[in-house]
DNA sequence: AAATAATTTGCATAATTATGCACAATAATG
DNA sequence: CATTATTGTGCATAATTATGCAAATTATTT
């Protein structure tokens, strides 16, 4: 299943990719790009796409190109934030969150920067996450609060 | 004299204000902010307006909307850029750029941000920048296309 | 597995932005 | 001060991007 979802991943991997390492002055551009790469999809897609993804339209003296937002880096997590999530567990005192391998201080680092009310603080190793309720009694709020923006369901 | 440009720096500082205190969507929306502040103008203009400020357009949520760019804050000063130059020199391999004291980090910046095809890369001390051209053959068409996006004349 | 719901995409085109050109305004020069 | 050069602006429109809608694909439910 979901191979859908794979292609719309895989395409928004490209097209980061692409805008990050040349200068895409415009979707017609990069329509091509992506038929070079053996993705075939029209400009009204990638209008859509570059929405998702937070792409910013820079004027250079070299006109127009397309860049990941500095400061929206975040928002594209967010989008692809839950599949990093393997799962979130907790006993009385303590949430871990399981992440594919790698990704756990990234993950870590958003968490952080959502300043949750419910979270004290997190420790990230490199597929693990140990996070720190505000209080114990609480705790199953702090998940649901966590759960929550990170789009675990 | 210069009533001319102090006309178009307040306009441009006032599309600034606007932009950072409100969400602007498109540009006809910014003619008519500005003609509510007594600045008459077409959105033919805005559009050059916003290009000489480097204002980026964001995809939110509620729609495309302006913004200062954040790692763009030089792009202002590219108006004031040549100002702070002092010389564009160079030998047969190396050019080397001199700004008033204090400025050369800006500048080079710049430059980087430019992202020069003929130029591969920069180091910046405190009034001096050195240029490594992609090739010393090509080097003349470094200086002239390094001149050229800093307005050196 | 069939039926239903939800999502994704292309097409056509509306909406928005960028720009060539001509003219006007300003600055520079003699 | 007249002349020439430079810069800024509007107009008209070209270029680019966004979107309503329908069809297709994928996911969910019964």
């Amino acid at each position: 299943m979901t191979k859908k979802l794979q292609d719309i991943h895989k395409r928004h991997s490209l097209i980061k990719t692409l805008i990050s390492s040349q200068d895409v002055f415009n979707q017609t551009q990069l329509v091509k790009l992506l038929k070079q790469n053996g993705i075939k999809v029209t400009q009204a897609t990638l209008s859509r796409d570059l929405t998702e993804l937070g792409v910013v339209r820079v004027p250079t003296t070299k006109g127009v190109v397309y860049k990941i937002d500095s400061t929206g880096v975040e928002k594209t997590l967010q989008n692809h934030l839950s599949e990093e999530i393997v799962s979130v567990q907790s006993n009385e005192s303590i949430i871990v969150l399981k992440t594919f391998p790698g990704r756990a201080q990234g993950v870590a680092l958003f968490i952080d920067k959502n300043n949750l009310s419910e979270i004290i603080g997190t420790v990230a190793g490199d597929d693990t996450i140990i996070i720190v309720p505000k209080s114990i009694k609480s705790i199953d709020k702090t998940i649901q609060q966590l759960k929550n923006i990170i789009g675990f369901k």
